[in-house]
DNA sequence: ACAGTCAAACCGACTAGTCGGTATGTTACA
DNA sequence: TGTAACATACCGACTAGTCGGTTTGACTGT
């Protein structure tokens, strides 16, 4: 239902407010201490509009996964190592990317899926799927560079380009964790720099980090600081 | 209705048993959503005596994450692997002893105070202090045999130990995420042997797995099966 | 141009139930 | 007789969700 691309957009949206108050909120609090009238009043609606717009807030929460699905689909999908041509030279400038953005408070660079799969995983399933299918679908993207620098390194191996997505999504993940308990980014920085090490181990490229990032598209490692924090846009309706 | 157990209460301690409901109940559904009332109910004590014990539910919370840290301790220092001579067999054989606990649902192998200090990272600051002191603990126990490892295998690198030692808890952190988004073990062994992969290359430990098991002292692989779930003991009462 | 119609969007007081926490016992034992 | 260790009843604050009503704006017929 909702009839989501109707031509006419009557309103600024409280949907889309509150979604986007859903990804403030819960990555600093949590899902289950984050209340509806907290997320309203961050939103500037009222509860009755919620409620309009979502049927429970289990629902909220699906849809804000989704929601992050999009969002982030489209914050790397428009980064700029994506045009690297060389394809680990992609694997590596996601990660360089990655960490480019662990800036500001912790909540404005962790996950919201990861934050919420881990309080929700054994008590709501619908919720559980769909943060699964966000670090899945993410993963994803990392799989076909990974799949494509193997097939051009001629890389076999043990390890699937799968498996090392997924530990790729497990290393950013177990990061913000620690970088929650230090209270800061430094620890995830020096993971993910560990997590780098290991790739360029794996497909023996020795060179240090410098000579990757002077190659004649050394578009890796820089910041698009302007949306270092994705935010839920208007597009972002249903996911 | 009550009259729930022998009148004698010569010292079963409910404390102990309100620790190790936390431990079940936290790791299934996460701090916030799980209620004095049912640590109570699955402890088999009254709501009396919680407050009893504890002065506030987040006591509890601070007393779960100091009892962890020495359940946790007790359980490493106690486990096989780490009678290993050679400092990096102890390395890798705690990662196989990871791997190995790796068992059961989902909340019995995952971590309380990462999950914990998700949640409340930034509303609780006491619980966030003790849940960073158990993880960082934990971490320097595997980050002095790191460092003795690098001493004998004469590895110099820009990386520390210590930085070594909080990447492989962030790897076991989030592997546990995408074991519980997944629902189940199986992603969390494929990054810890990415891990141990890992690991292997920086110390330029080319042989398989196997070479390294079958050694003189090969007791890295194994499962203390009977503890896979660390309990919480008796002698857990304060920390 | 304009009154009438309709449905979606939105409002906010209200409720039923839950939550953490307290007040006041009761029991066992030193 | 005192004290630690409980047990039970209860409280006020909070929470997700409801419901009757109002506003908004697109569309229609005249």
């Amino acid at each position: 239902m909702r009839e989501r691309s109707q031509p006419k957009r009557p309103r600024p949206g409280a949907r889309e407010k509150l979604l986007e108050a859903s990804f403030a909120l819960i990555r600093e609090k949590g899902y289950s201490a984050t209340p509806v009238d907290e997320l309203c009043a961050k939103a500037g609606v009222t509860k009755g509009a919620f409620f309009h717009h979502f049927q429970s807030k289990d629902a909220l929460a699906v849809a804000a996964a989704n929601c992050w699905s999009e969002v982030s689909r489209a914050l790397f999908q428009t980064a700029p190592y994506h045009k690297q041509r060389d394809p680990l030279y992609r694997v590596l400038g996601y990660l360089d990317f990655r960490k480019a953005l662990l800036k500001g408070e912790v909540a404005e660079f962790t996950c919201l899926v990861g934050t919420m799969v881990q309080e929700v995983y054994g008590t709501h399933a619908e919720i559980r799927e769909a943060c699964e299918a966000s670090i899945s679908g993410h993963a994803a993207m990392v799989e076909a560079d990974i799949a494509e620098a193997m097939k051009v390194y001629g890389v076999r191996a043990k390890w699937s380009a799968q498996s090392l997505a997924l530990h790729t999504q497990a290393v950013l993940q177990g990061a913000f964790i620690l970088a929650k308990a230090k209270g800061g980014p430094d620890v995830a920085a020096a993971s993910i720099d560990h997590l780098r090490r290991y790739i360029e181990l794996l497909f023996k490229v020795r060179t240090g980090r410098k000579r990757l990032l002077t190659g004649p598209q050394a578009l890796c490692g820089y910041i698009a600081r302007s949306s270092s924090t994705p935010k839920a846009s208007a597009s972002c309706v249903w996911g």
